[in-house]
DNA sequence: AAGATCATGAGGAACGTACCTCAGAAATGA
DNA sequence: TCATTTCTGAGGTACGTTCCTCATGATCTT
């Protein structure tokens, strides 16, 4: 059988409160003492039961994941992890509270993450760009001891715990790669991003040059051309420049507006076949990849993002060490033949 | 507040210990009556807390790994993954037992087998051969009510609960798209594996055939090389066939013994380059991919693979239902570009 | 209609931990 | 040494469930 508390407090010779006050690092114990259990502690091997524990406590977590309210695919399969993470943390005593705030506005951004904390919040996630007035906000709520997680997109000068979400510059390395590999050969690849004021957009396109200008200097990257968030630009530019009877052989999509290009693309009825690689694996990325208008997606699972930022939160919450192996998110590259099947939950897009 | 069970007593009129019968599906229930308490659960939007179920029933769930003896790279890994598992299951009332076999002795994993019933054991992880003899142990300890599901190697043709691994046909096509783009012109590849008899093996090198012959009619794919384990072997064998002066553009690994590999190829010191594409991200690969001797290795996350199969383990034992969108274990594609990072714990391999 | 069977209610103990109170012991200061 | 402060012990209740016993009323047999 396991030890319980009240082996520790026979092995340790004293009583059942102390060893109490010692787990939960509650005052009134003698340094000595202190020592005497945790000696006690270690010679039996004893593990807390955080099921027992948190039934006492009868602690229940309410995790807020704030999110722009954009309608981006992306956004979208995220929604939907959550969704269904929800209903299963729900045996679990974890409560999500969603809250979505527009996208263009940091003081309402601001106000969201400042009422949370009356709203007996032990944790947030947070999908957002890094503004002075967020780095305030989240000084304040980390003040309050509050768990926070950056999701997707990392906060790195502010106060957050950690950041759940990828290396965006390895990404566009590994883009890099794959689009240099695929061309096999000298022609120009033209980047297509919404905005290049998104940190992701800027970190992939740096990874991205990096690579293709040390290990493939015969491939000619031009301009970004940024879509932001319209179809029809996009369309347009693309066109143009294809148009413009230039060497272009590949392109790389540094994030949404998959479904836009996928219309330019097939509107002007290429005669040569294109290398296009892109990001996120959204449902129109995948029908992409299925009829092989793309060629691969550097992706990170949704799904992944959603728990690890719930174990992350808990974790922090209940103060015990997280598995740093299992919060890392994975690079991941998908071609056609290794395009996970649709699930019926679809958590995991 | 969330609904208890007593607010689901009072809710629909009956008293607790009706409830509990309901909700673990005891006898002694009018069917009426039970109608009357799903319905309450119904509408109150009760879920089950697990943790204070299992507290009271006081089970701690004692789950059997069963491997192979063998030393090679990926079991090594799956043991560390699984040592780091078991850790973390410790403070959710998770045993991990381990059993290891020896590898070609199909009746000695019986008997292991058949002794797992007497040990208490509510589940099993099995990773081994499907031998008629392991199909009948398999059928016992079904009967007897003991989860199952198969890791890593599939044992379509017995009661195995669920199969917690990758597609490998799929994962030998996903190879090949590399091995076809990576290559960018006409040549011979070939294919080295342990052996033909491992149900991996030729399920890879199916799907990888199927590809190369739709997609790369101009890669001339040789026959496996069998190294059976001994690293002398293949180094000869791969020697010879390189210095026949034949096209030999790139390697494919089937399993293991990337290491006998590397040092065979070094030892050649080929002029030319190889595209080099294997299996199972052992530290052997991690490093051929680092130095560049390797270009792509096709994976599936262990740590993934011990966590799955003890959460399908768990569900099952508690019957309720799995995630599958969780539950399904990717075809990771790696290259120098998208390797995680080494973690303390090395779960992560 | 009497006995047998079945459905239900009431109540309680247990799981392992948290957290509270109060009394008394031990250490500390003057 | 006495008063004061600081530790410690004993005991209890609670968390939400499971599972047990026993009693009673309802329903079915023949």
């Amino acid at each position: 059988m396991r030890p319980t508390v009240i082996d520790i407090a026979k092995e340790a010779g004293v009583s059942l409160a102390t060893v109490d006050r010692v787990l939960n690092e509650r005052p009134g114990v003698r340094a000595k003492t202190v020592q005497a259990v945790q000696d006690a502690i270690i010679r039996l091997g004893y593990v807390r039961d955080v099921a027992a524990a948190n039934l006492a406590r009868s602690r229940t977590y309410r995790m807020a994941f704030v999110l722009p309210d954009t309608e981006s695919q992306f956004v979208q399969t995220l929604l939907e992890a959550l969704d269904l993470a929800g209903r299963m943390a729900a045996s679990a005593r974890t409560e999500i509270i969603l809250r979505r705030f527009p996208a263009e506005d940091p003081h309402a951004l601001a106000a969201i993450l400042s009422r949370l904390a009356a709203d007996d919040i032990a944790g947030v996630a947070l999908m957002a760009p890094e503004t002075p007035i967020v780095r305030d906000a989240i000084r304040s709520l980390h003040q309050q001891g509050m768990a926070i997680v950056a999701l997707v997109s990392d906060l790195p000068n502010t106060e957050r715990d950690h950041f759940v979400g990828i290396d965006n510059v390895a990404a566009g390395r590994t883009a890099a790669v794959l689009m240099g590999r695929f061309l096999a050969g000298p022609g120009q690849v033209i980047v297509v991003g919404q905005s290049m004021l998104l940190r992701e957009s800027i970190e992939r396109r740096f990874g991205f040059d990096q690579v293709m200008m040390r290990d493939f200097p015969q491939v000619e990257v031009l301009q970004t051309v940024e879509s932001h968030g319209r179809p029809q630009v996009l369309r347009q530019i693309v066109a143009e420049t294809l148009s413009h009877g230039s060497n272009v052989k590949g392109i790389y999509l540094l994030g949404v507006g998959h479904r836009a290009l996928s219309e330019a693309l097939s509107e002007l009825d290429l005669g040569q076949r294109m290398v296009v690689i892109g990001h996120e694996l959204t449902p129109h990325a995948r029908a992409a990849l299925e009829t092989g208008r793309m060629d691969a997606v550097i992706t990170q699972n949704v799904g992944h993002l959603v728990r690890s930022a719930l174990r992350v939160l808990r974790a922090r919450t209940d103060r015990v060490p997280i598995d740093e192996g299992q919060e890392q998110i994975r690079i991941e590259i998908v071609i056609r033949e290794n395009l996970p099947a649709r699930t019926e939950s679809q958590s995991d897009l």
